[in-house]
DNA sequence: TTGGAATGTCAACAACACTGACGTATGCTC
DNA sequence: GAGCATACGTCAGTGTTGTTGACATTCCAA
């Protein structure tokens, strides 16, 4: 494969990625480095009672103290109830404190207990690693390339999301 | 961020892209983008009474046709009673097809029948219609960027696994 | 005061994963 | 041929995470 012609056709070289082969591959990586990119918080959570829709939601409310849970419900794209089951065991365990807004008091506001930030820690770390091994396995450049291909790849409110968080988190 | 310095110091240019906010950002990419990316076919299955799982084994039986419950099953990494309950299904609708193995009795493999291509067609178009988009809008050295880092974000077993149909597939 | 928005809660259900146990047919080895 | 291992299927139970639908509460705003 990669056409072994000697690079002179610059279309056939510009368009070769997008056959139905490349595609077939791209769709392959997506589903392979997804199992791997949860896997580690995965083994952790398994021993507690939590499960991936805990760690979503400790992940974005570190990621954005005193959010409320209107707010996090479109950055999950899950039901209230869905997200209301998980944040309740959450609350009772110690792990998220819900204030009630200052302004509008029917907002809760969301932030991590120190317990909770002690969890969070423990997951993203594992996770991180993994993501530092591929970024520095890979390269600076294709980092970019992930990057740009990633957010082309969304739909466009949860890109929009996205890109409110990049320019809140750094 | 982007640290502001004027680009000299090599080193900073190149391990910025190993920062934990840029990791972090990474994490997100990854977990919206995932998102998308199943979002399409998640919208054709839901009117039947098909889901995720059913797209894996019809993509994977599609992609390796003939293979074994066996081998469909570490492709999958889940359970022989998860894939079973699935399998069956798809056998009972007439989508899939289980041949009794010619050498080795004991083993059944697997093939699409017309009706599975066809539902394989349909759900496999629209996946690849926005990774095309997605590639497209990126280019080609982000599309090198991206399967580069995936893959190094894959576990081994998986990582060997993804090879290998990469290389019967093409 | 009435309407709407934000939130919480209850109930029922479905998809998809897991463990554990058991059965059947087949293949391999001694 | 006997005994063990392998491949597959199945039954039963359980857990996490998602869904709808209905309804209550609280609060803000017109």
């Amino acid at each position: 494969m990669e056409d072994g012609r000697p690079s002179s056709s610059h279309t056939g070289e510009s368009l070769l990625f997008l056959t139905d082969e490349q595609l077939r591959q791209g769709i392959e990586a997506m589903f392979f480095a997804y199992r791997g990119f949860t896997a580690d918080p995965d083994r952790i959570l398994s021993d507690m009672a939590y499960g991936r829709a805990h760690h979503r939601a400790i992940h974005f409310i570190n990621r954005a103290p005193g959010t409320t849970v209107n707010n996090l419900l479109s950055i999950l794209g899950v039901t209230k109830q869905s997200l209301n089951r998980v944040l309740r065991t959450l609350i009772e365990d110690g792990l998220v404190e819900s204030r009630i807004g200052k302004f509008d008091k029917r907002e809760r506001h969301l932030f991590l207990t120190e317990e909770g930030e002690a969890l969070e820690q423990k997951l993203s770390d594992a996770q991180r690693a993994r993501m530092r091994m591929a970024f520095r396995d890979a390269g600076p450049e294709a980092v970019a390339g992930f990057r740009k291909v990633l957010e082309a790849m969304m739909d466009r409110e949860m890109r929009y999301t996205y890109n409110r968080l990049r320019e809140s988190g750094s």
